[in-house]
DNA sequence: CTGAAAGCGCTAACAC
DNA sequence: GTGTTAGCGCTTTCAG
């Protein structure tokens, strides 16, 4: 291990000195610069990290907390988008990123920004009255919050309009001609869940038709969960037409039940999806969906951290990515066979 | 920010008292552990992780290069499992994960290893005479390498055996009565690709069929990628009837390239993928493609990497992960319409 | 059983 | 311009 005393002796200058031409110090004359720097690329010198982030208290690393649910969320493709977005503006700004995946509870957040880990961190799921959000609010640790804060926290956020987006879905199938429209949701305390679900029940209603409790459905965010959510729609005395799932991954889940239970799609059952994940344009029939653009979402909401760690009084930022209905086959509105946005 | 001094004072003892509380010394009475850890929970002190690691010369975290391809390799189920697996012991073993995206190349490498910013790290592509291998090696830094290691180079390695699974993926198609057989392959020079081209080819041979160049295409690890490598098959004057892809995301771009050319599979094109990702089973036709247990994999590695970061002089270590040929629709061994694997 | 002292590798006043 | 000094927060000899 060569530290900056290696350096330092064998050009001829102290430790401070090694130091200064490592941040390019204007106050450096050009020639010790380039001896040191010499001496620099002789001995192959890379600063500890460590050392370094105890003195000025940064880590140049970024914090992405994995939410409820916890390993499983790998396996969403919403989230590898949404971390290839984040990894891209992290990268251009010399962040690496830290992982934690020990589940969002206090004792990690704790760990996370007591212990100095990382400069920031962005939590990837709020629920009601949720104790970690409200552990990093009263922290003032930077963070950004990747979809909406629940009431009384006061956080900046990243997000898509989830209501307006549920609402022009369900919309499009109303428009279609369906009356009986089932809703088939991630986890119920999931903010996310929750906007979706009122976007959906506004829709319904502005076109009079009455919410009914029996085609609200809420499962766990896996294909599996959707096939469950499904039969359980399926199974009632007047079944849904239509289905808006709350997530692409459910939406295969719900077309597997459809399938196996000999529905044909879509003459004989709608499903809408949401988060347009690269399978929806190759499954069979196509998947209609909502595009979220998580790349987006996630180098916006990557950009916003790095703000508020450069800036450590920054007040709360929001930010609200658009989002367009994707029309495709699973929908039956097949005389629009492209994959190009509704307007 | 509370430190370790301000424990000590309040509980009338001396840092390194706390510091052995922490560690949960034998050597300190019951009394005095009581009394401090009181205070620790009182204060709700956190250790600071930098702090700790520079004395220590440790991390409590692991890193993982993204492999070269960078960013669009989030987008790959086949990580997405890799990771869950690697996250879960990590977690257990109180480990964070460091992702470094800036691509494998030897600065980074250097700013890694060099820097201490973790205590191992998991390399997830390798290539022939590989640069950032070679570094590796020769740092004697823990690391595993998720593959196989390019010849004249010992590193750690969990890896499938994708010579013997190509072979007998290949060897499938050739009992179903294919002659012509395509493999469309990820990047040329990863030895992934090598591997199953070499296993695709050994069973030709086995079966006498000769290997033609004009039937392997390599492209690049998107569905896109597969898209276009399937173009290129198709456009061959003798096409191929099956096609080996040496990925499922390949594969379901090869399928989409068929369906906008007219072919019906698996009458008149039968497809086989490799890592058979959850889409596999829900994509139409049902794609037949090899499990080759991402998650095991991603475990087995971190548990061979903490192995070594325990045991710094730990002899390389290798191991195999059993793949299977599940049996699907696209292959056109419809008669065996189920997912079960194949002895 | 506990404390004092040294030091991990680096940066940042403060001198000169 | 450059060196000296102190110190980030922690662990770990070494004493006692």
């Amino acid at each position: 291990m060569t530290t900056i005393k290696d350096v330092a002796r064998m050009a001829n200058v102290s430790a401070s000195t090694v130091s200064r031409v490592l941040a390019d110090s204007p106050r450096i004359s050009a020639a010790t610069k380039r001896r040191v720097r010499e001496v620099l690329e002789h001995l192959d010198y890379h600063p500890n990290t460590l050392a370094r982030g105890l003195v000025t208290n940064t880590t140049s690393a970024i914090g992405v907390l994995m939410p409820y649910g916890g390993n499983e969320f790998f396996e969403n493709p919403f989230f590898a988008q949404m971390m290839s977005g984040v990894s891209e503006v992290a990268n251009e700004n010399g962040y690496d990123i830290v992982l934690f995946t020990s589940g969002p509870d206090t004792d990690t957040i704790d760990r996370v920004i007591r212990g100095r880990r990382v400069d920031g961190i962005f939590l990837l799921s709020s629920k009601q009255d949720d104790p970690v959000l409200k552990l990093v609010e009263q922290q003032k640790f930077p963070a950004v919050l990747l979809g909406r804060a629940p009431d009384g926290i006061s956080v900046s956020t990243v997000n898509n309009d989830n209501v307006s987006a549920a609402y022009k879905a369900t919309e499009h199938l109303i428009r279609l001609g369906h009356k009986r429209i089932g809703f088939l949701g991630g986890a119920s305390d999931l903010v996310v869940t929750l906007d979706r679900v009122t976007g959906y029940r506004n829709a319904l209603r502005d076109y009079q038709l009455e919410p009914d409790a029996q085609l609200e459905v809420s499962s766990f965010f896996l294909e599996q969960g959707g096939y469950l959510g499904m039969m359980r729609l399926l199974a009632s005395s007047d079944r849904p037409t239509a289905v808006l799932a709350s997530d692409d991954v459910l939406a295969f889940g719900a077309m597997r039940a459809s399938a196996e239970l000999g529905y044909h799609l879509p003459s004989e059952l709608a499903i809408v999806g949401f988060n347009d994940i690269r399978m929806a344009e190759i499954a069979n029939p196509s998947l209609t969906s909502v595009r979220v653009h998580m790349h987006e979402l996630g180098s916006a909401a990557a950009n916003m951290l790095l703000e508020h760690i450069k800036n450590s009084d920054l007040e709360p930022q929001h930010k609200t990515i658009r989002t367009e209905l994707v029309v495709r086959n699973s929908c039956g509105a097949s005389y629009l066979n492209t994959s190009s946005p509704l307007p």
